[in-house]
DNA sequence: CTATAGCGGCCACTTTCTGACCTGAATTCA
DNA sequence: TGAATTCAGGTCAGAAAGTGGCCGCTATAG
């Protein structure tokens, strides 16, 4: 308990955890002498963590970024905005991040106590859906994603449940080998022990995973890699649609409403030409609704229905009053003014 | 670079990178006799992390989840990942994660090499808006919150440009206290060294943030909370608005569609009405169009209008021929078939 | 029943750690 | 300019720990 090793490992600790740091007051949280300090600090700027340190009054010490990662401390809900936090990036909201993402991920939830972990799925339960999956978009259980990923880690042979794309469900025993991200889905490469092949799933149609407790040593992957393997693999239809629609805007003007789910290209000064994928016709007619300008559908011609479906649904849509108890405050609601001190800036 | 200290930090990182290690590995890559591991181990233990063990034939180490949270040992590209997520979570993706997110954000920042740092910024550059912010949501810069956030923790003097809701620009020169996030707004709550008093301010509206390279010593606010300050405080009115719709279908079919966004009460077998609260009138806007159902709008009357636009907006949009060079392959695609390996499970 | 692998006591030896004391250098403030 | 503060770091002697080798023990798989 009062150990070199466990006192280098507070003193990192206090270092993340306020910039500014006396001497004296590190000496005296921990315990032992400003010369015993001095060389405590000396071990961390030996292992590569550069210690700044001011001198003269008001001088102190501060930790600055280096070059290598000294080993993050966190308390117990900054560990949960990890794991929360992870779970989204996970969810593919950023290209390129989601592999190391779970990774991560993995590791944060298996260094995690019990009752963070509750914390996290109760949490993770109200949480936002993958981004913007919208409705079609089936996100993945974060509960599903880490248990996988540690099997996958850890070469453990995982059970669990699938749904095949015809509907049937059916146990599964896998020897789990990796986890890849293609388009907006998770797929896990494994080798299907009951089958005697490699396959890889859906994770979205997987359920109720759980580590048979067993390892086994990898096997050779008969692919180049598993992103590979998954993308010869896929035998049900993307149904995915390459829509294209003129806009009767400016370019500037609709990619700053929705620049960032579309590619928009300049046509003339008034029009511009937006381009996008999408696995349900929703999402383009959600983001036609926000560019707040006419347009016309270029492709496919199925999007002019679902757009003249809605059409037709909101000119309908018509005022009712309320039946029940009156409403305490239609419209747009003002908050009471300022108080007597706070002022916004 | 050999003493104790470092090596009882790795031994902890490896067992935090994979689950299953024979000690006879452990010990391989320690440089020290399987002895003196065990004496690690134990030492670990006594720590608190729980390393269970595995005796026998193919037996092993392996890091459990304790009561108390070991450091967490991250890679480069986990360090980014770690950023980008808590980015997202910061933004207010849930509810009560922000502030810890943000805490936790400024700690992995401020440990985080510069390489790194800027491989942060690039991404955040292409991230998904706040995951959801729709719109007309000012996202905050994740610059620009986690130099605040570092300011706040470490009470460094602040310097910014502030514009002001009257479009004022004005440089600001602030003893920072808190970051608060009210409904989805981050604040700033820090005494103006210009103005002498309290003042706060919209984190959207904040620019070009720099610590001013000195420390104060916090003053005593003049609330019971920072967040209690900024609630007084707001002085521009929040428009919001309450809506209510009723919907031509069954309370269960809404709640799948659009559950997590709005809340759904049940009224008969084919109808229901929906509640929701939003800054901006196309956000419900998109919800109705994602019910794919009739209805009706009971408040405000404004959304009426707003969906009346979009009615009439889509009605009338028409199918264009492509007049340049023709598409690839418009309408759903279809994926070369299987190939002769990979089977989907 | 045997091989494997973690567990932990004991011992002798080595290394590191610690606090005390002191000199020096940078910085702030009067 | 000078005093006070605070980090830097050398030296020393005693205390504490870490280390490897040896041993017998126990749990597990085949």
């Amino acid at each position: 308990m009062a150990n070199t090793s466990t006192r280098t490992l507070r003193l990192l600790s206090l270092l993340q955890s306020r910039r500014y740091w006396p001497g004296a007051e590190l000496a005296g949280r921990l315990q032992v002498s400003p010369r015993t300090l001095r060389r405590d600090i000396d071990r961390l700027r030996e292992l590569g963590y550069p210690i700044g340190a001011q001198r003269g009054v008001e001088g102190g010490y501060q930790l600055a970024a280096g070059t290598a990662l000294p080993p993050l401390m966190v308390d117990d809900e900054e560990a949960v905005a990890l794991a929360i936090g992870l779970q989204a990036a996970a969810q593919g909201a950023v290209e390129g991040i989601a592999e190391s993402s779970v990774r991560a991920l993995a590791k944060v939830v298996q260094i995690m106590p019990a009752r963070l972990r509750r914390r996290v799925e109760a949490l993770s339960a109200m949480t936002v859906p993958a981004s913007w999956g919208s409705a079609g978009q089936p996100s993945v259980d974060p509960g599903v994603l880490t248990t996988v990923a540690l099997a996958c880690r850890d070469s453990e042979r995982l059970r669990f449940s699938y749904t095949a794309a015809d509907g049937q469900h059916t146990g599964r025993h896998v020897e789990p080998h990796r986890l890849v991200l293609l388009g907006r889905r998770w797929y896990l490469v494994g080798y299907d022990l009951t089958r005697h092949d490699w396959r890889s799933f859906r994770l979205d149609r997987l359920s109720a995973p759980r580590g048979a407790g067993t390892r086994f040593r990898p096997r050779q992957l008969p692919a180049a890699d598993a992103a590979a393997f998954v993308r010869a693999g896929i035998d049900n239809v993307i149904a995915g649609y390459d829509v294209e629609v003129l806009v009767q805007a400016p370019a500037a003007a609709v990619r700053e409403r929705i620049g960032r789910w579309a590619e928009v290209q300049d046509i003339d000064a008034s029009r511009c030409r937006i381009r996008m994928t999408a696995d349900s016709l929703d999402w383009p007619a959600l983001a036609l609704g926000m560019v707040g300008a006419d347009f016309h559908v270029v492709s496919p011609p199925e999007l002019l229905d679902r757009v003249h479906d809605w059409g037709r649904r909101f000119s309908q849509a018509n005022l009712t009053p309320r039946a029940d108890p009156p409403a305490p405050a239609p419209g747009p609601r003002a908050r009471p003014g300022p108080g007597s001190r706070g002022r916004a800036g």
